[in-house]
DNA sequence: CGTTTCTTTGAAGTCTATCAAACTGCGTGG
DNA sequence: CCACGCAGTTTGATAGACTTCAAAGAAACG
């Protein structure tokens, strides 16, 4: 096999995904073309993991395409997940500062691919680039502000309120169509309820007349103003 | 007034609450000065408001003496705690990336100190400090991890183990004395629950010999053991 | 087109919120 | 320094909400 040729085949397919990610955006091209020679592309197929609980990482994982689902596994069982990643979504930040230990599964639901960068290179990229530790920062602050945003609803202890500030929030506060981003099932984990509750309050606020399921996942928004009197604040 | 000491006295003050600054840690002290250049101190008496809900802000703040209690106002009326900041910890770091429009309170607990720096000082700042944006990505990367699991025990549906978590955490997974970092009936509303749920849920904990309450505020772990297994995961 | 997984529905039990009131630690003023 | 007063905490009883368990229905997959 033509070496050349290879590394050169690398380069092309870590530009692509560099230069799909948000954090990298704004960067100049030559600047870019570091990141990805420092860049490790990984592939997983549906159901396939990308880690573990209890792995220890020093890597930075991006979604370039696909989704990839971050769960937690309790006692019983249970899976309550933590975080869906979208492209241009990434994870192991804090792989960056510590030893990491995983703390969770990432599996990916369908067809995916991501880039890694190990903590070491990313230091490196980060001394040189100020642009990019904005990035970085400003990414870190957006998770920061949706997982503070997670817990201000599941501090709420009625259900009808916690699942109406989520699809609020998700909708963009105004009528309109959107697609959930996991399943239901997953959905009631990640907002502290039973499936089966969440079906019930689902179906309320259906009979209610504040929204209309379309499809498996997909949910209009038909009365947005009333929606927001039942969501918290 | 003698203009310059009023300077010189400025910068003593300002440098003293910046080198007490975890995320200003590490750096020399020329750059320490630059940092301080760019501080302005304020001050906050007990029961103080910093911020209020609706304001605009281009500040990071950072406590340095003291404590700041952030929280939100329900439609009830309800007081709903985010986060206790305690010397070191700051708040405002949405405010370097968007005109972050406060959706919280900020009120001094005690006689406080802050240090305050706008958007655009601290991003000229880290334009020429790698090892300043390193801090401060590290930081948040901190702060996401804790409200994460702050939302992962949120999302458990009972009471007691919900606690146990957290009782667990802040006592770094050991036996031992520590203080509550805030009053019993915020710290209820900061684990989704009621004050009365909360004191028959601590009744409970110290009634199966896993716990002592010292004071109103101290908590001594006495079966760390039957703690983690009462607690999640 | 069958099979599997996800979702919905129903009934019963448990847990938590709510309401009311007593208690206690803490700060304050005398 | 001690007594007082208030906010915070605890306790009790009840009602309501959610979980749990069981099973049927619907959508996605090969």
């Amino acid at each position: 096999m033509d070496h050349a040729h290879q590394h050169e085949h690398s380069i092309e397919r870590e530009l692509e995904c560099v230069s799909q990610v948000p954090i990298f955006q704004r960067l100049a091209d030559e600047q870019l073309i570091s990141v990805a020679q420092v860049t490790r592309p990984i592939h997983a197929d549906k159901g396939g993991t990308v880690f573990s609980t209890g792995e220890v990482s020093q890597t930075l994982y991006i979604v370039n395409t696909g989704q990839v689902r971050l769960y937690h596994l309790g006692d019983d069982g249970r899976e309550q997940v933590l975080r869906v990643l979208n492209p241009g979504d990434f994870i192991g930040e804090i792989a960056l500062f510590t030893d990491e230990v995983h703390s969770s599964y990432a599996e990916a639901t369908k067809k995916t691919e991501l880039c890694t960068i190990s903590r070491q290179s990313l230091t490196k990229l980060i001394a040189g680039m100020p642009e990019l530790s904005m990035n970085l920062l400003g990414a870190l602050a957006d998770r920061l502000k949706s997982a503070e945003r997670q817990a201000t609803l599941l501090a709420i202890p009625d259900a009808l309120p916690r699942l109406a500030g989520y699809l609020q929030e998700l909708s963009g506060h105004q009528a309109g169509t959107f697609d959930l981003p996991m399943s239901k099932q997953d959905l009631a984990a990640y907002l502290g309820m039973t499936p089966e509750s969440l079906s019930r309050k689902f179906r309320q606020l259906t009979t209610d007349g504040v929204i209309e399921t379309v499809g498996r996942r997909q949910v209009r928004v038909t009365d947005a103003d009333e929606l927001a009197t039942v969501a918290p604040e």
